[in-house]
DNA sequence: CGCAGCACCATGATATACGATTTCGGATAC
DNA sequence: GTATCCGAAATCGTATATCATGGTGCTGCG
């Protein structure tokens, strides 16, 4: 159960981190209807506590809020996923290029070992974990970044990715092959310390095709132009 | 003073605006401490709505709180501008490049409209005006960007700006002249269709120059490495 | 003279109560 | 049979009250 039920939270943060979660596990499906009172009551708590936990979850996105009628878990169609996707793919990449030369060797070698990792699952690939591993390799990239506000963009739009829907190679499991393939020509970019703009293409471009991906699997008819410098 | 008085909306969304907008003219300075009950009293409501609106305030970064403690307005130095800054420079890049082959030929001459009325701004120089017709310029140029999700984090990154300080041109006037030419550059690549990686190029060296002109005025030691791909 | 401990005060956190708004269903009239 | 209106129930919105927490200043002892 997490920290949701965490003492030294306060109740606002422990409602916010029970309903956030319940959204995660698919509990809360996108439309749901969110009643103060029903959710205040499993958590044996006044209803203050929980509108705030609410309004935070509004200013992320993952609720909407409407005034007099109530909450419901935001809906998310395909598109909205695709549109994130594009936007990390454009921050990411800038976040990566700005972070290769403060790349230490024990970083690369963290995020090969990890890509190595990635490999091994291939053959009997399990997403949900592979998913992991890719997460944390492109975390090993980019923690270094020098802008401290990129980096929370980036990782904010992991978040919101996460919630989205589990991942692509869920959907399209052929990608995985090709990713690991892109992660090791990426840390080979970054060894050589080739240009920035030659890292951050590849990087984009390493990203975009994720999402070409996904695309062709699930609108094969109509691909979203992406920017590809 | 705007919609803080607006009886149609909540007392939550009353007492949002009226911090904001104190916050950003200034009147609430970085490290201002923020009293619930204070504020509620002058709004003449009870802290309860006030608490949410800080709640909201405090996930936009505005305000940072502690618990038990109480809000302050975010301390905001030099670098959390510059860092936003590039943030923005990489974003509205790629949404500019996105909307290129959305935009009419009306958006382009509204565009060009507004960058004249900048030019003649350029006699007697005012900063206030100036930077709302330059956030004028570039909001018809991304306006039309096909990814919406984009458009929210540069709309967001753009208010964010906002809240840190009035603009670079209030610091760097001699800035404002290559802005207006830039502009114009801009102008003609997105008529010519130029390739979308031309164009986001440039309109990323553009938000990069003025950065750079801020840096340099402000820090000429320790000039920021910019990505320039 | 300085530091430690305690008590009091300011402020935030939460609960409870009441008022306001919306929504939905049923009844009635056409 | 359908449309419209009215009312009750559900739910949100806010205020007031009480409890918990952290800060600050005073006092007493070393």
């Amino acid at each position: 159960m997490s920290q949701a039920d965490d003492k030294t939270l306060s109740k606002s943060q422990r409602a916010y981190h029970y309903i956030k979660e319940r959204i995660a596990r698919q509990e809360f499906t996108p439309g749901y209807r969110l009643v103060l009172g029903s959710i205040a009551g499993e958590l044996d708590m006044s209803v203050v506590p929980v509108r705030e936990a609410i309004r935070q979850l509004e200013a992320e996105g993952l609720v909407t809020f409407e005034r007099n009628v109530g909450a419901h878990v935001s809906m998310v169609d395909d598109s909205q996923y695709r549109f994130s996707m594009q936007a990390l793919s454009v921050m990411e990449a800038a976040a990566i290029a700005l972070a290769a030369r403060h790349l230490s060797a024990d970083d690369i070698s963290r995020a090969r070992a990890v890509n190595e990792r990635m490999t091994a699952g291939l053959v009997d690939f399990e997403p949900h974990t592979f998913t992991a591993l890719n997460r944390e390799f492109h975390s090993i990239l980019f923690a270094q970044c020098a802008n401290p506000r990129m980096l929370e963009l980036v990782n904010a739009e992991w978040a919101r990715l996460g919630h989205l829907r589990y991942s692509t190679f869920t959907f399209v499991p052929g990608r995985a092959q090709e990713s690991v393939q892109e992660h090791e020509n990426l840390l080979l970019l970054i060894e050589a310390e080739a240009p920035l703009y030659e890292i951050e293409k590849a990087a984009r471009h390493h990203r975009s095709a994720t999402l070409d991906a996904f695309l062709i699997h699930e609108h094969p008819d109509e691909a979203l132009r992406l920017l590809s410098f």
